[in-house]
DNA sequence: GTCTATACCTCGATAGAC
DNA sequence: GTCTATCGAGGTATAGAC
């Protein structure tokens, strides 16, 4: 958890940087000037940019498995699978943001090993419950059957965070066709 | 076309850095210490990053217009679709590489006018010839009809996009597995 | 906790000798 | 065409007053 209002603020403004800017175009002075707090007092809270990027990190984990709860709410698989095709469509329509995940790894290169594990880990738990959801879908008959379940999972997960990324490039819908396009795949 | 060796080797490393850490990540100092040459003398070259970055797409766009053409010689639509994918494969199997198209996607917000351009047209090009390799297959019965073939070509292309660049963050072979799912995706 | 001030680095870019 | 030298801006990070 964050230990103060302050740090909360500028987790949430660093996340918003992050996924559109990305690690190495994002800066404390730019962030200090969004925030209107000078860099010294940012690097109070977060000493290095190591620190703030794993808080970000962390943070955005921690929504994003409270989601997943949510979504596990849904009454079908198939609803599921659309609530969070539509997770990534919001995260675009938020000034063309991409998924944390894709775009540190994007940077990954540069990144501390911390972080490196840390996005990882989050593909994993993308991976893990999209095949959850694929596994109870083909059990209930909603989804087709499918050889091999977690490479679905995966090219379904990819799909989507390469939609985003291209999805900078030019004005169609790409995200929204994605969500369409997983439908089709796995419904007979 | 290029006008000297020096400049010629400039645009081979420049690209390797570029799809490898992404545009902000990496600099004229870096460049010059793995060419073996000052920063200057890449400024005389290209005098500036934007210039830099255009050439590395302009000489991307052409190599990529020559395989094109070498992939449609092959002779079914799923020899090209699999030597396509290929192309993909066989690129992240040098040191980690992405895209160029996605490494720049991913730092769109800082690159000069032109250059996002550039991309967007480069984005273009791969939908259209996978747009057409789809008709094909449909035409002579190697893949199912569908019902959007310019969806479909868009939604495998963001899969090998995403599976490049999530495939950096973990040891599972992403690309190969998106190669093999298209397959499976299109064929009856 | 936030500020001013500053240290030290790397960046892209330019001037001018050779 | 390549070099040395240098510039100004911006990067992360720290010290110390308040």
């Amino acid at each position: 958890m964050v230990d103060s209002l302050t740090a909360s603020k500028i987790i949430t403004v660093a996340e918003e940087m992050l996924q559109i800017q990305g690690y190495n175009a994002f800066s404390y002075r730019d962030l200090s000037k969004r925030i209107g707090i000078k860099t010294s007092s940012i690097h109070y809270h977060f000493p290095t940019k190591a620190d703030l990027v794993q808080a970000v990190m962390n943070h955005y984990h921690d929504v994003f498995l409270e989601k997943l709860d949510e979504l596990n709410k849904e009454s079908s698989a198939e609803k599921k699978v659309m609530a969070y095709a539509q997770m990534f469509v919001d995260t675009f329509k938020k000034g063309g943001r991409i998924c944390l995940c894709a775009s540190l790894a994007s940077d990954l290169d540069g990144l501390p090993e911390q972080v490196r594990e840390q996005v990882g880990q989050f593909v994993l738990i993308h991976e893990d419950w999209l095949s959850e959801v694929l596994q109870e879908g083909i059990n209930n008959g909603e989804f087709y059957k499918c050889k091999n379940l977690r490479q679905n999972a995966r090219n379904i997960f990819h799909t989507f965070e390469g939609a985003m990324l291209v999805a900078r490039t030019s004005s169609v819908d790409r995200i929204e066709d994605a969500r369409q396009w997983v439908l089709i795949l796995l419904k007979p």
